[in-house]
DNA sequence: TAGGCCATCTGGTCCT
DNA sequence: AGGACCAGATGGCCTA
């Protein structure tokens, strides 16, 4: 754990009413002037370089405004930015778990590694999709989704055929076990 | 070593 | 006004 250094270019801002702005003229290599992030002692998780860059987001790239700026001091400043970065690691966290409670309910061929969240989200798609089938099926209605071969399917790209073989595997996973379900439940109904 | 995935920082925008 | 949300950027870790 490296200690938090308070050298970052907006403590060493003088305080002034007025300061230009050049949008999507910051230097992206620019790392050299940006020193250790803050520090991380609260999660213990690890921690980076400051990333981010000042032309992310929708800002309008190439044009200079003029903004005013708040009439609070840089130490002010600082802890603001310090408290919005532990609100934003918090939110990740929440969300983190979020996909990890996804992940426990989604029935999928257990692997040495976790699921990614790109693959977490696409086996809730479809696991989704056939338990619609299912329904859909016990109303005797058409079913609403079918299943491609993955090669087929444009909206889900996975890099390797190992994967591709998985993804199929949870998806027959998937009908055999809704059918399991199905019988279990017309079973239990008589 | 390249590429995928991830955590984190950051600043803009939206919402309350 | 302040917090939540979002997306871009970056560097670390891991695997093929």
């Amino acid at each position: 754990m490296r200690s938090l250094e308070l050298s970052t270019p907006w403590q060493e801002e003088e305080d002034v009413e007025v300061e230009d702005i050049e949008l999507g003229k910051h230097n992206m290599n620019g790392r050299d002037d940006l020193t250790e992030s803050s520090s991380d002692e609260a999660t213990g998780r690890k921690r980076r370089k400051h990333g981010g860059s000042a032309s992310s987001g929708s800002a309008s790239s190439g044009t200079t405004t003029r903004r005013r700026k708040s009439c609070i001091s840089a130490r002010e400043r600082n802890l603001r930015r310090l408290e919005s970065n532990e609100r934003e690691r918090m939110r990740m966290h929440s969300l983190n778990d979020a996909f990890e409670q996804l992940r426990e309910v989604i029935p999928h061929i257990k692997m040495e590694r976790k699921l990614s969240k790109i693959e977490t989200l696409t086996l809730a798609k479809n696991y989704i999709m056939a338990l619609t089938n299912v329904i859909c099926e016990m109303r005797g209605e058409e079913k609403h989704y079918t299943f491609q071969d993955v090669e087929d399917d444009s909206t889900v790209e996975l890099e390797t055929t190992e994967d591709n073989t998985r993804e199929q595997n949870n998806n027959s996973m998937f009908q055999q076990n809704l059918e399991n379900h199905q019988e279990n439940a017309m079973v239990n109904s008589r």
